[in-house]
Parts: structure tokens; sequence; C-alpha cells
DNA sequence: TAACGAACCTGATTA
DNA sequence: GTAATCAGGTTCGTT
């Protein structure tokens, strides 16, 4: 099920695996049949109750929109469209623009069926990276995670993976390794002190420490 | 501190007042260092509950908004902005518009810091006057007084201008004058029996009379 | 016609 | 004190 693969040698590098029969099989791994690409994490955003309610929209914070998501003056008018795929390899098309009147970005069209299907909720985290290819080739992936779950992505928790060697606690996608310059965290399944840094913020593992703030906040930068 | 000032032979006329050390000195004042301006009043609003709570609008009565502030089909869409005076030569700005759902015209963005400012509370009544130069040039002019008051303005009720011969229960600007033809109101300062007859309305001034209801919502027309 | 979505707005909070 | 941000709203056109 997995479209990407570590590289052996290297885990901040991921090749796609192919796999045809998957009904989810990604124009990404359609079109680029080989060739690697470098995972890296963009930001997080941990849901406000109106990123998930009525208001059909999630805002992006000021510094990663324009960091990640430049709008240039053209599409800056009216908006542009941003493709992702999530764990399964399925696309997600948001409409993404910038309200002046509030002076935020935003990730309008799209939204609220996400916000659905994946039956987010407020306090939930909505994880941002991109694939980055040769030259400017730059693919986006959007993920999340439970509140209170250091999980990257429900397939961890929900479907859990024999062919990931992280277990609870840790990081699937080698986002610890990226973020540990390959070097694994010191994390354990059993005992009492289960204590890791991920990304910069120090985060408890034990069982279940009635999910202390900086945890469902902790975000990359 | 006055921007205008009576023209000396008729009260109906008001002509600007130079002072370049007033920070709101006005741009009206800056653009036009001549030249005489007819004062008239358009109408007044008694503020409701609605008008300075949390809905940040005023609905403009109809009748009125359609006799001043006509919206042409294309303003009509999305709106336009007016732009007033106060007594202290600040502009303001207001989005004004006509809300479909609730066949109203309603002063829009900017309105609440309106309100903020003059710290208006429901009853409190909003005076729309506009100045009339030569042709077609039209300026606008906001004004408010508390609830109960015949002050038209909080000039002389909060800051007592020695300038100004009109004392409590008269109004200032000429409004009296230019209403009764320059003919002046039969108004005391001492006595049981204050009455006057203001824009047609008959207001009661005598020692605060539990602010009747018809004094409120006095209104022009 | 009811629901959705795009645009607009504002106040509390923070830097 | 000032400015920027953004969560939480509203309205209104579209479907």
């Amino acid at each position: 099920m997995n479209q990407l693969a570590q590289n052996p040698s290297n885990p901040w590098i991921w090749q796609p695996t192919m796999n045809a029969h998957n009904p989810h099989y990604s124009q990404m791994h359609r079109q680029q049949q080989e060739g690697t690409y470098i995972k890296e994490p963009m930001f997080e955003k941990p849901l406000t109750p109106s990123d998930v309610g009525k208001l059909n929209r999630l805002v992006i914070p000021k510094q990663h929109a324009e960091k990640y998501f430049p709008l240039d003056g053209e599409s800056g008018e009216k908006g542009s469209l941003l493709s992702f795929e999530d764990e399964l390899g399925k696309q997600w098309e948001f409409r993404y623009s910038y309200w002046t009147s509030s002076q935020s970005y935003v990730l309008t069209k799209g939204w609220s069926k996400f916000v659905k299907d994946k039956k987010l909720d407020a306090g939930d985290v909505v994880i941002f990276q991109r694939f980055r290819g040769h030259g400017t080739d730059e693919r986006f992936y959007i993920d999340s995670r439970r509140r209170g779950s250091i999980e990257a992505n429900s397939r961890v928790v929900a479907r859990p993976d024999a062919e990931n060697p992280w277990s609870s606690c840790a990081s699937p996608h080698g986002y610890m390794n990226s973020v540990n310059s390959g070097q694994q965290a010191s994390s354990s399944t059993r005992g009492s002190s289960r204590r890791l840094r991920l990304f910069g913020v120090n985060l408890e593992c034990g069982p279940d420490p009635a999910e202390p703030e900086h945890l469902a906040s902790g975000s990359w930068n």
C-alpha cells in the first residue's frame, strides 16, 4: 500500500513503489516511473474549531503560507489551486487564496470534503509536507494526526502496518530520521518513561499523560 | 476648534475657518480654502440596541436612505463608501449597502469604530447632515447626541465652548436658526417650562423628564 | 429551497 | 501605544 519506500542507505530519500492495483495509484507515480524524492516537512496546523466548522476554510498561518505557497500577483487576485496527495495516494485539490480583509491565507474549496473524509476534529493536526525532486519539481503531501497523538497519520494508528518498523510513539515516514539527521531517537515501546524530541518539541509518550497542550500544539517551527 | 463659522448676515450660511493647528484639520478645508456651504439636516436615527451591539451595523430607515444616499445599480451590488466629517473635523468612512435579505440599507464597515469612539448607547441619536456647496458639491456630516439630550453633539455637552453663544437646551451650529428661518426659538435656560420646536418636532427640555420616548425617537421627517 | 462556499468583517490577542 | 495576526463571525451568490 505504500507508494514510497525509504532508500535503505538514506532514510531521507524516498522512492516510488509501483502498484497498479492500488485504486488510488497516484498521478505522481503514473507520471514518474522512477526517480527519487526528498520528503521534507513544511509545517503543521493544529485545527481550530473554525477550521473544522461551518466556515469551510482552513487558515494557513501567514509565515508558512508565504514561505511554501507564495501567490504571485495574478494568482493573488483570484487565488490558485493547490494539489496534494494523502497517505493513500488520493489526490486532494484545494482552492488557495488570500483574503485581504482579514490579511490571511486560506484553503477554501475542497477543504470541507477533506475534513469530512478524514473525520477531523478541533485539535487534530494537519501536516503539510513536500517531496522535492530534481530542480524545481515539487509535490505536496497532506496528512493528519489525531489530537494528542504523535502519529503522523491515521494509517499507523488505525491500520498498524507490519512493514513499518516504527511502533506507537515513533514517527512514520522517517520524520524522526530527517529531523534527527538519521540518528534514531531513543524511544522504547516499553517502560515508564517514554520521551522523545520531535521537530524541536519535547514530547511525552507515556501512558496517556492527559494530552499536554505542548503536545497538541507542537509545530515544526 | 470650529471649522465652520456662521455668516453673520445669514445663519444658514457657513464658511470654513482655517486652523492649521487642528490635528483633524479636514480635507474639506484643506482643499477648499474659501467658499460657502449650506448646512442642512437630512435625518436622525435613534440608535437601537442592535445599532450599537455586536452586529456592527447601522440600519438606515429606507425612506432616508433612498432619499439621501441612493445606490445605483453598480454600487447597489457591492455597496459603496460614504464619507462623513464629525464635529471635530475627523473623517469617518462607512461601507454603505443594501441587504436584500432584510430589505434594509445599512452602514457596516467602520460603523463599530464610530460607536466605540463616540461611546454611543442605545437611545442615543445619530444626526446626519449635509453641506451643500456649488452645484452638486455635497459633503456629509455626522453627529450624535446623548439619549434624552437635545444637544446636537457632544461638543457642547462635554466640552463647553466659550465661543458658542448657545447654552444648554439650545442648539449649536444654528440648527434652530435654520429651522426657524432665523427666528430665534423661545427657549430659556431657566424656568420650569422649557419647550422648543426643533426640525418639526416638539421637544421638552425640562429638568430631565424621564426621557419620554417621543423625545428619543424624534426625527426630522 | 436549503445548503454550501466565497468574500467580507471585526475584536481579542499578541508581538 | 501600535500594528499584525487570526479565530470566529456575517452576508449573499450559487447550486
